[in-house]
DNA sequence: TCCGTCATATAACATATGTGAGTGCGAGGC
DNA sequence: GCCTCGCACTCACATATGTTATATGACGGA
């Protein structure tokens, strides 16, 4: 039951087993909540766990010496946060709570269980961490040759999409419960100019942004302006 | 005896046993050459074999409508170009050989077959696909944050380090056969303003470039310059 | 009720980086 | 021995984005 975010995601890329399922959910010892602001895993941590949200945005994020911050992703329901640390073992980033958070905690030592006797299971739990990577590349061309404009369209494209295939969206509407700062550190712009992307797209009529709800008024003008094609999220049901 | 870079580089970070090197050499059905500019693997293609460099230069790109381009990873000896296409399928981006290279290719069958027969090197993997996802979110941050000359100290800091880890660095001087353009659609910036920069870095006498060799002359200030911490390459030896 | 805090919004100004055009050099083809 | 051609390099100029500062409104605590 709690999983389901996670077994709703993983359906959607490769059929699982009855007894998959059951793995899965039996490898939760426990379910935790996090206050909003507070790291879920601090950069520098050895977990000796990893961390799959339920219910709340988190971010990962680099911190400077000068205080300046760069988030490398947005995670939602579904998303295993740190997946990586099972392998990759020292934190080199941490991850906050950018709402409330109830997160279910997997054990590393459940994980090498499952690659030792679910090898199916395996992949698609490594699947999991390459469309981690393929997002991440995707940002790279966004950030390295899309405008600001362009950039912020193509995100607010890629998250309705992630949020409406684990059911988070409603219609044309999410929620969007991110400071015009925090945005600013994701798309690597000052909050100024985050604000004044955020008015054009508003002016040409493509978003509405009141409060936390983020509706899409124009998807396909949205969809061109930030040269959005998701074939990167690997939506596919596919045998892996 | 062909694998022999990745072998070299995945001991760094774990232990392998002689069955399975054994296995990992046994894995690769065959060894081509590919000519530089040529790709090694088209975006959109199902490939059922991913390729694994054992010499030369090759880049991860994509490319927009316009033209506009943009490389999301620089690779070497030892690496796996597209070992995620055996679970994503589909190739999200292509791979191009920015140097003559030498290949070696693992039919995706035997990569199934380790991770049903062999789970310790099945995480070895994963982890390998794991250094990648850190690499991109570390390219994130510099591309976010990092001023043009930072971000440029920064990829020249990453790149020694990863060639000397295979053995390719001679001394303090690394060949590296990208063209000022291409180090742009690396970084994400003009060509012109590419060539500045490396100006201010020889000016400052941090490096010398002349034809392919780079040398670091001032590996400290340049790290500064940079902000360069290696800890996302996870070269520390633990057992995974 | 008042006061601090935090987020959004604007304005004036500063600057890093992009653009377009052009020069010169060196390597390879014929 | 000449002619391309690609690449490094430069210049003048354009502009996207950053910086600093201030105003405004919502909200929660005392």
């Amino acid at each position: 039951m709690f999983i389901n975010p996670l077994i709703l995601k993983l359906e959607q890329r490769d059929r699982l087993s009855d007894d998959e399922k059951r793995v899965l959910e039996s490898a939760i010892s426990r379910v935790r909540v996090v206050e909003a602001d507070e790291d879920i895993v601090h950069e520098g941590d050895h977990p000796s766990e990893s961390n799959l949200l339920l219910d709340g945005f988190a971010a990962r994020y680099k911190i400077f010496s000068n205080g300046r911050r760069q988030i490398t992703a947005i995670h939602v329901a579904g998303d295993f946060v740190d997946l990586h640390s099972f392998l990759l073992r020292a934190m080199d980033h941490g991850v906050l709570a950018l709402t409330p958070c109830r997160i279910a905690v997997v054990p590393h030592t459940m994980l090498e269980r499952i690659t030792a006797e679910h090898p199916h299971l395996t992949r698609l739990l490594w699947l999991n961490t390459l469309i981690d990577g393929a997002i991440h590349r995707e940002w790279l061309t966004a950030m390295g040759r899309l405008s600001a404009t362009a950039h912020m369209a193509h995100f607010i494209c890629e998250l309705f999409l992630r949020l409406s295939t684990v059911g988070r969206a409603d219609g044309d509407t999410i929620q969007l419960p991110l400071t015009q700062a925090e945005l600013g550190d994701t798309l690597g712009l000052s909050t100024v100019h985050v604000n004044r992307v955020l008015q054009e797209l508003r002016k040409e009529g493509l978003i509405r942004w009141q409060g936390d709800a983020l509706t899409i008024l124009d998807w396909e003008r949205l969809k061109t302006v930030g040269e959005f094609t998701p074939t990167y999220l690997n939506l596919q049901h596919e045998h892996r």
